[in-house]
RNA sequence: GCGCCCGUAGCUCAGCUGGAUAGAGCGUUUGCCUCCGGAGCAAAAGGCCAGAGGUUCGAAUCCUCUCGGGCGCACCA
């Protein structure tokens, strides 16, 4: 409703900057500096000042004549030295919200989100989490608009990160596959006694130099496709990739395929990829220097021609391995479908909604699997640490001629979450003086260092659980349990969320636990006390009016003159847009800014009108309308942060 | 050395493609439960937007330089 207003008055304005002054430009809408000025301001006259050689004000006065009459606006005004503030009709306004519920179409081209990515050999940390929440949440938002999207999560199953956990076990703990296995479902989480034995193993590298021979080995085993190496590597990471899947539906993140690298390998993706690059001359094979015997692409390719002098990538070693970088640009060809191949398809699992996970397989299925990969946009959700990869990748796509593609790559990329310094005290982590001075301890996996996503969610969860308790000792304990557990993924969410993407986030327990102020329970009890209002007038044996009937345009326009209702339908009508504009702008922070907002607007609201006892029939009418209107953006908006709403708190 | 990002209230952060008097939350101080539950509301204090130049009607936002901080630049992923 507001967005369609909006582009309504620009295309007003469009028509009549062309047909007066034959001139095209953009018009753009901002939101005036005070709400009293209208519900939006157009600067257009600033713009034009220039070309048109006349005062702004005088410009904007011309502009308001030629515009006349627009329908849903009430009045436009010159104000200031030249801005033009526009004033919606409310009542109109108002009785386009209560008719039409806005509908979408869905898209018809795919857009496909990588996220998440763990390394399948220990259990996820708070740095998983956000790439996960971005990436989900991002999807949501997407979805939200009508677009088409598909979820990958990529595993590296066969990479130098299992292969240690792996010779953990084997050479430094002396284990079988079948010890392993027993493992499984022994006392300890399977994926904390990995993040445990993975730091150890790293630590014995360092102590004894020798034993990386082990890494070597493993790799080799590994890669051969068969033997007890590669047995109990298959081993670990399928059962850590179950714990990943576990624990981020704990934050209802769900994916579509999980597409593994060893079927990367098994189908050679990177045999296809490496005659294209090569037939297109991307990559040559280096006869001199340090990188001699390697296939390599030359710096120029993916960092400008001035620096061409800087170093080339290795793309295949000298040896006759693919680097990462290769098989990655493999793996972004199949995305778009150029590749020329395609993996088999098992199913893994099914959520208990029924929705099904996929796994790549390098046998052939039976028909069941619906098509994957083939989009036309792709976004990679990855740290920023990794720009300069993302960069080769799109490079290896440009190189091939697959502009398109290149172009319709984006590295969907976000800062890391690091450790507070007094948070790397509450986890009793000795800190060097040095560290101590900096304003945040990077996580790390090889030294076990970092704060564990299940422990800081069952964290989460022991807090809310005594907030709950003691404000509603009446009910039991698995529903004051479950109403712990959405309030304490509704904080986590939020606190992941709030934090633009370029920002380090210094994790701190204090601020994550917090469910006070600018949080995800914050939102979360405004829509609870929204729905309150609801059942309590159901408690009194009333059902909801007939709005459409009582509140006819001229009742709302009568009513809306209050200043303060207005606000708050204004804003609650806001939603769609809001997300609209955080799409374009790649910030899902953005979404949660304006949740934030919007439940502030409430809680102002709801302090100041008492719904349920106002004695005048038809502003009561109206106040229960916002009230149910207000609930219903609510609850959409948090969807799209991927938050519930729990039933009390 | 080269490249990218950042520097905004005591602290943590917003600030959409330049636009009206720079905004939140936390913390501090002060009010508000005869209630649709206070995980809340109302208000106060708190700013040379790191610094210096420039571009223009107009700059926290764009350009240049300086200072301070972070991250990249493997035959690792």
């Amino acid at each position: 409703m507001f967005h369609n207003l909006e582009k309504q008055i620009q295309a007003v304005f469009q028509a009549r900057l062309r047909e007066h002054f034959d001139i095209t430009t953009e018009i753009v809408i901002e939101q005036p500096k005070q709400a009293s000025f209208g519900e939006i301001a157009l600067p257009v006259a600033f713009q034009l000042a220039r070309s048109l050689k006349q005062a702004p004000r005088k410009i904007a006065e011309e502009l308001v004549k030629l515009a006349g009459e627009i329908p849903g606006v009430a009045a436009m005004e010159v104000a200031g030295n030249g801005y033009i503030n526009v004033r919606f009709d409310r009542g109109s306004y108002g009785a386009g919200l209560l008719a039409a519920p806005e509908t979408r179409g869905v898209s018809g081209t795919k857009t496909v989100v990588e996220h998440t990515n763990i390394n399948p050999n220990k259990a996820a940390h708070i740095g998983h989490l956000r790439n996960a929440v971005l990436g989900d949440t991002f999807v949501r938002m997407m979805r939200f608009l009508g677009q088409r999207v598909e979820i990958q999560n990529y595993i590296d199953n066969t990479g130098v990160q299992v292969a240690d956990v792996v010779a953990g076990f084997h050479f430094l703990e002396k284990k079988t596959t079948a010890e392993v296995a027993a493992l499984l479902n022994g006392e300890q989480k399977f994926d904390y006694l990995c993040w445990d034995l993975y730091a150890r193993t790293s630590q014995y590298y360092k102590e004894h130099p020798e034993s990386l021979a082990w890494r070597a080995e493993t790799l080799h085993s590994i890669e051969a496709g068969h033997g007890e190496l590669a047995e109990m590597a298959h081993l670990v990471a399928d059962a850590i990739v179950n714990c990943h899947l576990a624990t981020m539906l704990r934050l209802n993140i769900q994916y579509d395929v999980l597409p593994r690298e060893s079927e990367i390998l098994h189908l050679q993706f990177w045999a296809s990829a490496f005659e294209q690059l090569k037939e297109r001359k991307a990559i040559y094979l280096e006869t001199e220097g340090k990188n001699k015997g390697c296939w390599v692409m030359p710096s120029s390719a993916f960092r400008g021609e001035d620096d061409a002098n800087e170093d080339s990538k290795v793309i295949v070693r000298s040896n006759g391995t693919v680097t990462y970088v290769g098989k990655d640009i493999a793996y972004q060809m199949w995305k778009f479908g150029l590749l020329g191949k395609d993996f088999h398809y098992k199913l893994l699992t099914r959520y208990t909604d029924g929705h099904p996970v996929w796994v790549s397989t390098a046998e052939p299925q039976p028909a069941g699997a619906p098509a994957f990969g083939g989009a036309s946009r792709v976004y990679n959700v990855i740290d920023v640490r990794q720009s300069y990869l993302q960069d080769v990748v799109v490079a290896g796509l440009n190189a091939l001629g697959y502009n398109q593609a290149a172009e319709n790559s984006i590295h969907f990329s976000y800062e890391m979450v690091a450790l507070s310094p007094r948070c790397c005290v509450d986890l009793g982590i000795e800190l060097s003086e040095e560290d101590a001075k900096r304003p945040y301890i990077e996580v790390s996996g090889r030294k076990g260092l970092g704060v564990k996503a299940d422990d800081l969610m069952d964290k989460l969860i022991e807090t809310a659980l005594a907030e709950v308790v003691s404000r509603h000792p009446e009910d039991n304990l698995a529903a004051q349990k479950a109403v712990a557990t959405e309030i304490a993924m509704g904080a986590l969410r939020y606190f992941l969320l709030k934090y633009t993407r370029n920002t380090v986030i210094a994790f701190d327990f204090q601020e994550a636990l917090s469910f006070e102020g600018e949080t995800g329970p914050y939102v979360q009890y405004a829509a609870v006390r929204a729905q309150r209002i609801l059942s309590k007038l159901e408690d009194r044996g009333e059902a909801l009016p007939d709005f459409a009937a009582i509140l006819t345009r001229d009742a709302l326009a009568r009513q809306l003159k209050d200043e303060d209702c207005w606000q708050v339908l204004l804003a609650a009508s806001k939603a769609e847009a809001a997300v609209e504009r955080a799409v374009a702008s790649g910030e899902p922070a953005h979404v949660a800014k304006y949740a934030f907002q919007l439940a502030q607007e409430f809680a102002s609201f709801y302090q100041k009108f008492k719904v349920l006892d106002e004695p005048d029939a038809e502003r009561r009418t109206l106040l229960l309308w916002m009230t149910h209107f207000f609930r219903q953006q609510l609850e959409k908006t948090l969807a799209v942060l991927g938050i519930a709403v729990p039933a009390y708190m």
